[in-house]
DNA sequence: ATATGGGGAATCCCCACAG
DNA sequence: TAATGGGGAATCCCCGTGC
């Protein structure tokens, strides 16, 4: 009865902003932009500066020297530039800009403190926070240059988040009693409490996305009255940081193609090589842009499971354009694409060029050697759409759902 | 001066076969086949079923329900065989064959125990050590049934090393001195021998090789004078294992490759994808053989260390034929070769055709767009080999040595 | 050397299929 | 309903390149 839990408030997160200092704050920001906070009477931050989308995560094991820090998103590769935010309406002094890595969730309200830690200059080896001074010499603007954001293993992020509650827990215990010890405030943890946090703690690890999170700032000032740090902004995050190490967050990207036109009736054979992907998480997509850059057409090119080979390489067939009565060739644009997050490689040219079938015919049959299939047995589309020695492509693997065009002996 | 290491013999090892038992012998086997022994005159082990020589070792951590076990080399499909040996020129009663992993060194006698354990029947979990009993019942027939590789993590091998070495010390220092205490024998051990065993672990680990192993077998019967068990034969050693998973030793794949023949001119451009290959440790071989299968002729594809995409796709440019004046196709192969171990892939068919500039030329110049390069300004090679739309190929990477046909604006 | 980036090795996890 | 095989995710290690 005298648990922590069981106090007027249904959460421990609820307990008001003005006391608990330096713990990390906890009440999610109702905006994101500076001009959301304009009927917020106070101060408020303002992000000068979004942090890159896409940063490799590194291991504590990486941790050995140091691998570049995370940028600002329209830093060029000249130009470096740094995440900034800036504390605005506020000329009462110095005050500390804190910096949490929190989780990505769309909805803001559902955001929790990440297991993953902040690494580099003014940053806690402790705990993973990066707190700065901002004062009127530096227009209250702190520039977050040298910071790493460290990958906490999933093994480890259950026992962590465990720890963190516990923690919140006994904080909120001596608050509402500090005339307590703290051998008492820890003997009125209960046993249903512990279960309580692991519980949390399990389902919390088990859903927090490893691979995006989101930068929380929050200002604080010294407070003579409280000794301590109190919150003078609510917190505001930037926008997500994927890690750019992952298959599923990672950058998209088509290393090579064999090939850049094809006829406009499609089904012409063509390989890319591209950047880890996940065979059942990425298509290639053709589109056209009219002279305003609306996109008029797309369509996917097609392929199966089987000819994605491990995550590196796809081999697929063109889909046909929109018109197939071409008399000159058409440029358009090919792209990967990847359905989870809607994220798009870079587009590449590709020219569709008129129906082949309308070109005069040429025999290279001569060339062939008997028992190999006649080019009136490929379907139209393949029929003539490469000479008889680039036309072959063999298949080893036992799964291709492609019909082969000749099979090895 | 009392430390076991400062005995009559240079190195523990080498005492006598009668005493150490059942610590693992630790004598190399001075044959590896029957008719080696036969000058030998006591009974010896004869490996009827050599262990196929590539498998996948398991971690401890996929031992989770079981995947596969250990089969003969020339095990079938349908007709499973598995690891066999025989305890020859024996009949004097049941005894142990027992059987123990080796590092696989080429000199027979660099070998040492190695840190992987066998799982599976009959094998003991502690020691990763498996004994059977074979008898006149089994026609002293040992079949290895249910046999997995366990592959121990190399941040463990230190230690599990030096805890071997600690322990055949200690063996070795209560054979010599049976009236003393375990806590004298204990205390026997000097910082000096400590800090050996340390140097000497390092050593060993540092050099295991973790990808291969062989099966050591030797035979034992259990001595009732002793009161323990005394080997009636020499170890003998089975063929290596490899460790499937791995890019030094697994196995050498062509899944699909994007043509089968091409001119004997060579130079065209091919397009493969591969099971896990390194880039600086695989060659694409053609060859030729003879009606008695001799090679009369090989060459090499021609790629950059950047043609090789993430171990499983390889761009190269085929070799010249022999011959360039061809009046009709040949047919040649085509394999990866790891230079590392010699090992080749499966071998493909492959056709050289006759020089494509006997052919007919065919101009198809107007299906090009302006801006594009005309065929006259590829190499030769190059000129016919493909028509205009699959001639094409774009690489976006930025180190790419090989020209490029095309380049997208 | 040290800072940055990046490839891939080593380890671990889990799915699909054929019983 | 466990045995088999295999792909790839998660973690960790180390190399080439440019100060």
């Amino acid at each position: 009865m005298n648990s922590p839990y069981s106090g007027e408030s249904a959460s421990p997160y609820s307990s008001d902003q003005s006391i608990g200092v330096p713990s990390p704050p906890t009440v999610v920001a109702a905006f994101n932009r500076p001009y959301d906070a304009i009927h917020h009477d106070g101060p408020y931050i303002n992000i000068l500066e979004q942090p890159q989308s896409k940063f490799r995560f590194r291991y504590k094991s990486e941790m050995v020297g140091t691998h570049g820090q995370l940028k600002a998103d329209r830093a060029e590769k000249n130009r470096a530039a740094f995440p900034t935010v800036k504390l605005s309406k506020w000329n009462s002094g110095p005050a500390v800009i804190r910096l949490t890595l929190y989780t990505a969730e769309d909805n803001i309200n559902q955001r929790k403190r990440h297991v993953h830690e902040l690494s580099g200059k003014n940053c806690n080896k402790e705990t993973g926070i990066c707190e700065v001074v901002v004062d009127e010499k530096s227009d209250y603007t702190a520039v977050f240059q040298n910071l790493g954001i460290i990958h906490i293993a999933k093994r480890d992020t259950r026992e962590i988040i465990k720890q963190r509650k516990l923690e919140e827990l006994m904080t909120l215990a001596r608050v509402r009693k500090p005339h307590h010890s703290n051998e008492e405030i820890r003997r009125s943890i209960t046993p249903t409490d512990l279960k309580k946090i692991d519980e949390e703690a399990e389902e919390e690890a088990k859903s927090m996305d490893l691979n995006k999170v989101v930068l929380r700032f929050q200002a604080f000032q010294y407070d003579k009255n409280i000794e301590s740090y109190r919150p003078i902004t609510l917190p505001v995050d930037s926008d997500v940081v994927f890690n750019l190490k992952n298959a599923t967050t990672g950058e998209l990207k088509i290393v090579r193609m064999s090939a850049c036109s094809a006829p406009c009736t499609g089904g012409t054979e063509i390989w890319l090589l591209v950047e880890k992907v996940r065979r059942n998480n990425v298509h290639i997509k053709f589109f056209e842009l009219d002279e305003n850059d609306r996109e008029v057409w797309k369509a996917y090119g097609e392929f199966a499971d089987a000819d994605v080979h491990h995550q590196y390489a796809i081999v697929f067939r063109t889909p046909r354009y929109r018109v197939t009565n071409l008399s000159t060739s058409v440029r358009v644009k090919v792209q990967l694409e990847r359905p989870t997050d809607k994220d798009t490689s870079e587009a590449l040219d590709f020219t569709y060029l008129p129906d082949s079938l309308k070109r005069p015919r040429i025999n290279l049959e001569n060339t062939l050697e008997e028992g190999k299939p006649h080019f009136s047995d490929l379907p139209p589309a393949k029929r003539f759409n490469i000479s008889s020695y680039t036309n072959e492509a063999i298949d080893l693997s036992n799964n291709s759902k492609l019909p082969l065009v000749f099979v090895n002996s």
